[in-house]
DNA sequence: CAAATAGTTTCCAGATATGGAAATTGAAGA
DNA sequence: TCTTCAATTTCCATATCTGGAAACTATTTG
């Protein structure tokens, strides 16, 4: 169950409009949880805590200067998400096309699915 | 704010592996609220709740026949789920290449981002 | 060392999520 | 109509999420 827990924190991460708006903003550039709280006007707490989700998450990760702590995107972990789900959707678009020439081909009436 | 709220539902719906696991089981075939309880060994109260989310989400949807409600996964919004996070990637793919060759170019020492 | 600064954590309150049990709705069938 | 069955909704208890305020940690600076 390892990999769905990782999916369950990946997707709660994504979940909440203000973290996919930090995770935006950490694309264009790296960038210290006091840039942040000012950037969303929020207390360091609140950021610090959102920060953690998406840490947890491993979208993001730290690094420490001096007593600054850089928050930047992971780029490898966002490519993987991609590409899961779009694998998820290739792989269900090719049971839809089956089931459509089956549908197309063995079928007429009483249509259950859709 | 609207497609962002789309969104927030969506991933939050996705949050769930129980709920993605009825999403999985949906790609194969529709089912019946009461199908699914059985396969998932809940309540028929705590299926139908989950589906409310997923429904609520547009991530499938329902019709009747009689008293029994079939379930179906809706694969156009998911087509659009994949092809949103694919674009973001594509977009942040693109961002994380330009910074690379600027700092290629441009920058030698001082390693701020990653 | 003392004061200031950047973050984190704790504590708190209010909001929301979760699922079981039971009441309710709506359709089927005797 | 009365009963049964599928599903939804309500009520409830438990758990988690959220962010502010304040306490705490760690690092820089005077």
């Amino acid at each position: 169950m390892e990999i769905e827990d990782q999916l369950d924190r990946i997707f709660f991460a994504l979940s909440d409009s203000k973290r996919r708006l930090i995770l935006t903003d950490l694309s264009e550039e790296s960038k210290t949880v006091g840039q942040l709280a000012r950037s969303f006007d929020l207390t360091m707490g609140a950021v610090s805590k959102n920060i953690k989700i998406l840490e947890e998450a491993e979208l993001i990760t730290k690094s420490k200067r001096g007593r600054q702590v850089y928050c930047h995107m992971n780029f490898d972990s966002w490519r993987k998400v991609a590409k899961f789900i779009a694998m998820q959707a290739k792989f269900w678009e090719r049971r839809l096309s089956e089931l459509e020439s089956y549908i197309d081909t063995k079928v007429s009436g009483e249509h259950y699915g859709r």
